[in-house]
DNA sequence: CATGAATGAGCGTTCATTCAT
DNA sequence: CATGAATGAACGCTCATTCAT
């Protein structure tokens, strides 16, 4: 059984925790949200996507409003718990910090496109209240993790003086985001052949990876 | 007649150029697909914001999606006219073009923030093809003329080889995007007082224009 | 055309007022409420008991509670203006106004005997407040008219002292209400042979009326 | 053990009779039926309001519908032993039967409000078959033991000849039910302060039984 | 090219009921 | 006789679109 997927668990009837099958039906709606947006995706699609009834929905969550917030939850708790551990260790050198949030950033968007393309669609919209209020707090806590790093290497005198941050971090967020959007496109303009989703990931991210670190040497001021 | 407001021809049903009440009709949408989305705007909305027949609408456009591809139409006719004639100054020295290109690219983002968030999000659905398809003509175009640009400085040896010219590109693109998104999160965090509409779209104008000169300098190995 | 009726019209799509449409489909929704009870009854059986389209009913009422609404509306006008104007005869004696308030009370139940079952039903589980605000209006209308009728008749030393108006009125209205409830057993019970419509009706407003002059004349402590 | 109300013994989950849980469960659907109706009231509304397992009505007692039915038999077998004891008393005069009859009835219906209420809708609805030969049964009881009341009181001269006795008893039942229904408005009409719920009741009481005392003096003929 | 009226399809949700334990 | 989980059916309603004029 171990070996076993959801989907053939599903099938077969065979038993499977309610949370288990909450965060089943969370990934199948993740993946519709984010291929067709929330409002074009019904809850019948993420009930047969998910092979579950679709009175499961309301019957788990309580609404499809309220679906989307649990998923919102479920993703951004690992999110959260990262950030917070990365300032503190001592020892490592502010821009080796800086490394490892780009480092850390590029893999959680590339591990999870599919939440980031909806997480990007909800700010436009700012339809729900809860979910804005949730990135909100996140964007907050990454913003003051953030400033205390680049206070950090100020003080030590190696990061250069006005910096804005909030501009830096954009820049970071909004360069993924564009390649998530344009991975096709980035790819075809490369030449490069249809490769392995997973060495197209590693691809991507060692790309990424040297232009945000090039880049965010300059903003900050920072010489190897 | 020329004091009018489009709102006041209609109201009192003076004749109108057919042109023009298409035009008034989507810079309606163009609001509402902005604010909830394309699938969350209803055609009723739509032609209320409009102050129209609600019949009109698919009289006009065909359907709901037509109308969609025709705001795409309208608003990128302008885009492409001015990229295509950015590179004929011969003059110009190769950086100059480049403040050029991000100086336009800001400034029209920042005047057409409604149509780049639905932008955005038509970009993460890919489901209207003709749209895709459009997009991707832009962008290849865009992609073209900024590889001219670069080969260009670098014949001239004043850009660095191996400039990735979609990273570059995406990096524009994605900081403005991200500042449009968090606009108010931005002002909030720097403890900007509520300005103007006007004034802060000059102050996020020059910001980003610093910000992202800066950091071309660095991806073009530019030094002035 | 004259001699066809709303479902032939409907049948044959010949062109229709939208006030008689309405019309038809509040006659529809009437019967059905009155069969089986407002919850009970679907806007899909009304739509198909009226012969219109599902969606037409919001179209129209804008929903099933707004429909009941209009319903009460409709009925109640009529009831309000014959009420108003009885008083105003000055020529006639006290209780010969009671005898006229008693047949035309007994009237207007026998001929709309499906929108009182309803009425009756709305009284007893008050959920919908715009129409218990109508009712009570109604019921005050109605004691406010029938306490200056006794107050005549007691200055006329007609009637009696101490009258209890509003027992009165609802001996009135109770009795004609549980014959029209209990009709069936009625009937049954008094080895009366099935009846047409109108001569059971005719039977039925015979029988209350005499019935219930009786009973006004004791509590009035009129004489004849 | 005694002196533990229902839902303390259910809080505690202590053994409890069958027999109690389900009546437990048929007070509160009669409090929720009387409320809104049966169709608007829901299973999980009284499993909560009983604080019960949802699941359990079904099992007790088959279905919502026959969860009515038992509590139509629940409600009707006192109903019933009174009124056959009645007639049994052979030293009481005949009015004086027919005011104990009177006051039975006033105070059956004022001590089980919510259950009249529900009566009477399902005599209008007239949908669940076995509620209404439950109801036919008990009203051709109750006809019969009036009408040989009657018969009595004419042999012994002190009631008049050819007398209704089914709209007599239609003006009870009538009479009673309006005030239940009207109650609020009875008191607001008459300057009634908010009495305590059993004044209230007693209030009522005398109200209605010297009112109905007096017609149906008149309906019989009687003299005192 | 205009419009009020109309409509089939499908939406999110809730229902009474049943199942596996 | 108990229960949390599950479900098919149906609910009221809204949608983009079309029709008759």
């Amino acid at each position: 059984m171990i070996l076993l997927n959801n989907c053939l668990v599903l099938r077969f009837n065979l038993k499977m925790e309610v949370k288990d099958k909450k965060k089943h039906i969370l990934d199948s709606a993740e993946k519709l949200f984010a291929m067709k947006g929330f409002e074009a995706s019904t809850v019948r699609e993420i009930a047969d996507e998910a092979n579950v009834n679709l009175a499961m929905i309301s019957y788990y969550f309580g609404s499809k409003e309220k679906m989307m917030e649990s998923l919102f939850q479920e993703r951004m708790i690992n999110t959260k718990l990262k950030v917070e551990q990365l300032l503190k260790n001592e020892h490592m050198p502010p821009f080796g910090k800086v490394e490892i949030m780009l480092d850390d950033y590029i893999k959680k968007v590339l591990e999870n496109e599919a939440f980031y393309k909806i997480l990007l669609c909800e700010q436009v919209m700012k339809k729900n209240l809860e979910i804005i209020r949730m990135l909100k707090e996140l964007k907050l806590s990454y913003a003051a993790m953030f400033t205390d790093l680049v206070k950090e290497g100020q003080k030590k005198k190696v990061f250069k003086k006005n910096i804005d941050v909030l501009l830096a971090l954009n820049t970071m967020t909004g360069t993924v985001t564009q390649i998530i959007i344009n991975k096709e496109h980035y790819c075809e303009f490369n030449n490069i052949e249809v490769l392995q989703e997973e060495e197209l990931k590693h691809f991507l991210h060692s790309k990424l990876f040297d232009h945000l670190k090039n880049i965010f040497k300059t903003i900050l001021g920072y010489e190897s």
